[in-house]
DNA sequence: TTGAATTTTCAAAATATTTTGAAAGGAATG
DNA sequence: CATTCCTTTCAAAATATTTTGAAAATTCAA
């Protein structure tokens, strides 16, 4: 396989992986070029390389930024601005984790204390609170292990988690 | 709040989760409502609280039992058939993370192993590989993540991670 | 200021996904 | 078997999401 090659089914692969997981096809493969990119890039290249409309390529480099996945690069001299990505992957992954525990996880821990709060009163109500609080641990389970990603700085204590469950 | 807009915030709730999970809304819902069902539900119970039509509850049943989320119940002298949930949620869990694990990370891993094989004679092709060999640690650590939940038949050892985290 | 270069916005178009409902398929009953 | 009851399938319709592209906004240099 020749670098090109490899290049394109990098950022195809990214691209459909991440439209399981609710993001989409564009902001994805953007993701990729610019994580692959030795230097920044300039929209139009972005534009170019992945064949997308301006428009498009604009929001989806300001969705990428909100995450914190890449940043915009002044030019001196030059007008237009240039994107590169945090290439960090480690720091990449934390990203992720925080804004996903931010979006996913801290509602629905708020509605299940919500929910926690009605009578006990009948087999169905009992029923339904045993599930509430089956979740609650599930996702408190999932919140530590965003958190284990979140605050892992060091890799450390990664290692350490690692060894024990491999 | 009383049980029946408990159960109704329920269920809204985990199908607009699950839509930024890949899961369509049906599909979610239709869980949320098995999962706090104290009884096992025939598929017109099923249709008529949640308001689908008779395919789309025959197909995400379906979809639900390949997931091993639900089964299916046989009821002597019923020719219908009835459907119940697992309603270990930490089974759920492990269930879902085995297939996640299989559907996401192994075709990540096995492209990842394919294009880590490029001839690194450019800088480009030097900076593709950096990508790669870190990209091949985070899913590494995301497997290990996966396969701690789906291992962990005792909690013990959820427990001492979760101790040493949080 | 003005005007050229560049970015952002957003309504409409394109595309993708989900849902419906009716027809076809199966299975149990008499 | 034929009939009834129930489930599955799948093309078409409905919905939701993504993408486009041109107009509006912004930025910077002169």
């Amino acid at each position: 396989m020749t670098f090109d090659e490899a290049k394109d089914k990098f950022i195809h692969t990214w691209g459909t992986l991440a439209s399981q997981w609710g993001i989409n096809r564009s902001m994805a493969q953007l993701h990729a070029l610019l994580l692959i990119a030795p230097e920044s890039l300039a929209t139009e290249d972005i534009m170019e390389q992945l064949q997308i409309s301006r428009g498009n390529a604009s929001m989806n480099l300001r969705d990428l930024m909100d995450w914190g996945l890449i940043y915009k690069q002044l030019k001196p001299g030059e007008r237009r601005e240039f994107f590169y990505a945090e290439k960090d992957i480690w720091k990449v992954a934390r990203q992720v984790a925080k804004e996903r525990r931010r979006r996913e996880i801290t509602p629905v821990v708020e509605v299940l204390n919500e929910l926690k709060a009605i009578p006990p009163d009948t087999p169905e109500a009992q029923e339904f609170l045993r599930v509430i609080a089956g979740l609650g641990n599930v996702v408190g389970f999932a919140d530590s292990t965003l958190n284990a990603v979140i605050k892992a700085e060091e890799n450390w204590l990664m290692g350490q988690f690692l060894k024990v469950f491999r």
